[in-house]
RNA sequence: GCCCCCAUCGUCCAGCGGCCUAGGACGCCGGCCUUUCACGCCGGUAACACGGGUUCAAAUCCCGUUGGGGGUGCCA
């Protein structure tokens, strides 16, 4: 194990946010560095300056602050290594294993158009004996003959024919490298030994390799090549169809937890069936070898449903932390209505009922708003077609809620007097109180509700709910 | 077109030749609990793509078919 070190690595490309598909790689990463006492180690891909947004770099770090993937090292940057490139790109020249090439993408489309059959590259140039020039590239001879095989921890062996390959670029015309050229050279140079990425890219793994063997790395590389997250048509997530960004989430009211722990569960899954459970345990049980081949739709009902669990099993103390985003941001009610101990009371009535800690604010907001928002379906139902059940039990609230003891208990029993009375369902009593009061039909328990109200202003919006009514 | 990969309930996962009349989870549908809504509990629905082999025995191994996906960039 000494001489042996894991070290995985996590190499996003700054051309967008951290979505989904990402995140999973870079958890899997993490999940099996951590399990072999290995290093997890970052890598920003961003040698196409035309597309890399340096901007974007920190958001992605946050992201994965956020997960909780904590990483070794510093963050190598392939823009600031540009001479290490260089320098494989000019040993590569030298030993013949590269060619400049003068052709521009057109002609080569072209030619391939008028070829017919397969696109790509035809080797136009590969016996030109071009030097350096403006808008040159330097492309890699693939050898004619032979094929490229690797063993895939989670696929097995595969192979590919050499002849299938093109001659490939691995320096731009703007003179930086490629992906697949900083690829075998970062690799190497960073002692990384386990490559664990999606298997859209199991195809350029061939191209990496030739790459290393003409470049003499004989350091063993292993690879492991995930199945694809894909979406309610079965195609990879995209960030432009698709709703993927990690950020999102965290917006929506998302617990990290719930999330790493669900996508832990894409493509993989514990042999004793228990999903839900901590982190360290699935960095216990986890194999490489075990994760599934076939893509995995990503299900943001379960999600959901993790995070509902994730929310419930949280103290009311933490519950109350993890909501305070949602208490003084963005909140539908004034600022300075808020108040926290009132707050504190309902918090445990609804963390046992919401999925999202974005679903906060609607559960509280009659108590910090100067009057709630009616909703119109509730108000129909319970005030409009039943309007002589809530004619009747208004006065009577308003009458015993005048002078009882002010405590959920109390209220509790001097309405629900009047349902035993008139031998009317509670269910039924309570909901003109709770459309008065809150505006909604569903909320959290109403008498805890109205304690925390107040009588005053409880007797206010049932009095408001009456003329209302008309 | 060519290359590569894949195939168990609607979805995610378990299954690694006999313990499978295929198990768990989400969803969905019933029911119980109940002041609403949730939670919780109980029950139900629903799958080994198809065809050939191999074997005493196949969801599990092999081949083919069909279906799906990924790639095919001077993106990664």
């Amino acid at each position: 194990m000494t001489n042996s070190v894991v070290r995985a690595r996590f190499a996003p490309s700054p051309t967008g946010y951290l979505h989904i598909g990402g995140a999973r790689t870079a958890l899997f990463n993490w999940i099996f560095a951590r399990q072999q006492g290995g290093d997890f180690v970052l890598r920003i891909e961003d040698t196409d300056s035309e597309r890399s947004r340096p901007e974007l770099i920190d958001v992605i770090f946050r992201a994965l602050e956020w997960l909780g993937l904590d990483w070794d090292g510093t963050p190598v940057h392939q823009s600031e290594r540009a001479h290490l490139y260089a320098d494989a790109i000019s040993q590569l020249l030298a030993q013949g294993d590269a060619y400049w090439c003068q052709c521009t993408p057109d002609e080569v489309k072209a030619r391939a158009e008028e070829r017919g059959g397969t696109p790509g590259y035809d080797g136009f140039c590969a016996t030109k004996n071009l030097g350096p020039g403006d808008g040159r590239v330097v492309r890699f001879k693939v050898p004619d003959e032979g094929a490229t095989s690797f063993t895939d921890i989670i696929r097995g062996d595969v192979t590919f024919e050499n002849a299938v390959l093109e001659d490939f670029v691995i320096q731009r015309s703007n003179g930086t490298p490629m992906f697949h050229l900083a690829n075998a050279v970062d690799d190497a140079e960073q002692n990384i030994t386990h490559v664990i990425r999606g298997e859209d890219l199991i195809n350029v793994t061939p191209k990496v390799l030739l790459l290393r063997n003409a470049l003499g790395i004989t350091t063993p590389l292993t690879f492991a090549h995930l199945p694809l997250i894909v979406n309610e048509k079965r195609q990879k997530l995209s960030k432009r169809r698709d709703d993927v960004s990690v950020g999102d989430y965290i917006d929506r009211g998302y617990l990290s937890e719930a999330m790493v722990n669900y996508l832990s569960t894409l493509g993989w899954g514990p042999s004793d069936g228990i999903e839900i459970r901590p982190l360290a345990e699935i960095v216990q049980m986890f194999r490489l070898e075990d994760v599934n081949k076939a893509g995995a739709f990503f299900d943001v009902k379960k999600l959901q449903h993790f995070n509902g669990e994730y929310i419930r099993n949280l103290s009311v103390p933490q519950f109350v932390t993890r909501s305070t985003r949602w208490l003084f941001d963005d909140t539908p009610w004034p600022a300075p209505n808020f108040d926290i101990a009132k707050f504190e009371v309902l918090a445990p009535l609804v963390q046992e009922r919401v999925k999202l800690l974005s679903e906060v604010p609607s559960y509280v907001d009659f108590v910090f708003l100067d009057d709630p928002v009616i909703d119109e379906d509730a108000w129909n139902k319970v005030m409009v077609k039943n309007a002589d059940l809530a004619r009747d039990i208004l006065p009577y609230a308003l009458s015993v809620f005048a002078d009882c003891e002010w405590n959920a208990h109390s209220i509790e029993v001097a309405l629900f007097a009047y349902a035993e009375q008139n031998d009317i369902a509670k269910g039924k009593v309570q909901a003109p109180v709770r459309v008065s009061v809150t505006g909604r039909s569903v909320g959290p328990p109403l008498f805890e509700s109205l304690e925390v109200l107040g009588r005053t202003e409880v007797l206010r919006r049932l009095t408001a709910a009456v003329e209302r009514m008309g």
